[in-house]
DNA sequence: CTCTATATGTGTAAAATACATATAGTTGGA
DNA sequence: TCCAACTATATGTATTTTACACATATAGAG
C-alpha cells in the first residue's frame, strides 16, 4: 500500500529510501541490483537485498513502477523497473514532504551554528563543514544563472 | 537509554524531535508546555503531551537535561529543564548525523529539480520554492562574509 | 556446479502514535 | 467557602508500523 494517504507526517522516516528509488527510476530504468548500488552512492549504507526486492515488488503492485524482463546481456534475466505516471505524481508529493523536512533542518542548523559561535569554544569541525556547504551552494546557484 | 551508541544510521527517524528539544534547551531553559509550543513552531504538528513529558523524564534520567521546580509565576509549579554538558555533547553528535541527512536531501533536490526542468512540463510551484531557497542561501552566505 | 539475479518467509526489536488516567496546585465564581 | 475548571506534570497501556536481519528458494547462464 506504500502510504497513499495524505497523512504523511513531518517525519519522513516511513520508507525514506522510497523517494530516492522513484527519483532514480524517473531518470532511467534500472534493475534491482543497479538500484542497490545507486542508493549506496546516495548515502544509504546498508540496503538489505531481500528487502529491496520486496519493496520493488510492492511498488509495482501499487503501480508506482512497472517492470519488464530484460533478457539482453549476460546472466539470468533482469527485471528492468521504470517509473509510472502515478509514480511521478507520488514522487512529487513525497518531494513536497521532504521539502518541509529540509526546511526544518535548515532552521535547525541556522540556530545550531549561531549557538556554536556564541556559547561553545571549539567548533572547528562543524565550521569547516558549514563552509564547504556554503561554497557548494554558491556553485549550485552559479550554475542556475 | 536514548540511543547512546554510535550506530546511528542515515535515517534520523529515531526520535527526530530529540535534537530539536536539545537545541531549544541549549539556548534557554524551558518548561514542558513551552517546549511543546516551540516545537510546533519548528514544524512538529502533533506532539502528544504525555509522550513529550515522558521523553523529558527519560532525557533527565540519561542526564542529557536537568530540571528544577519553578514556583514563580501563576499556576502550579513548573519543571524547568536545562541542557547538561552531556546533553550538548549529544546534541553535537546528533547534529553531525543530521548533517549527513541534510546533504542527502540537497542531493535529492538537486537531481529532482533538474528532472522537473527536463521532463515534466508544469513545475512552477516547486520552481518558485527552489528559487526562494537559493535566495535565502545567498543571503546567508552574505551574512557570513 | 557456481555465479548472478530475483524472490519470499520469518522473526525481533524499536519506534511512532494514540488514548486513558492520575496527581496536585491555582483560580474564579456561585 | 466550596466546587468546578484550568494548568502542568506524570505514567499506564495498547496497537501498529518500521527497520533490520537472516534464512531460504528458484532459475538461467556459463
Amino acid at each position: 500500500m506504500v502510504n497513499n494517504d495524505n497523512n504523511q507526517s513531518v517525519n519522513p522516516s516511513k520508507n525514506f529510501v522510497l523517494p530516492f528509488i522513484l527519483l532514480l527510476l524517473s531518470r532511467v530504468s534500472l534493475h534491482g541490483y543497479e538500484l542497490s548500488q545507486k542508493l549506496q552512492a546516495f548515502g544509504f549504507k546498508s540496503i538489505d537485498q531481500g528487502n529491496l526486492y520486496r519493496l520493488l515488488r510492492k511498488l509495482e503492485a501499487d503501480e508506482l513502477v512497472s517492470s519488464e524482463w530484460d533478457t539482453t546481456g549476460n546472466g539470468p534475466a533482469k527485471r528492468k523497473y521504470s517509473i509510472t505516471k502515478a509514480g511521478i505524481t507520488y514522487l512529487k508529493g513525497y518531494a513536497n514532504q521532504l521539502e518541509t523536512y529540509q526546511a526544518m533542518l535548515d532552521q535547525f542548523f541556522s540556530m545550531y551554528s549561531s549557538l556554536l559561535e556564541l556559547y561553545i569554544p571549539s567548533f572547528s569541525t562543524r565550521d569547516s563543514i558549514e563552509k564547504k556547504r556554503s561554497e557548494k551552494r554558491r556553485n549550485d546557484d552559479g550554475k542556475k544563472e
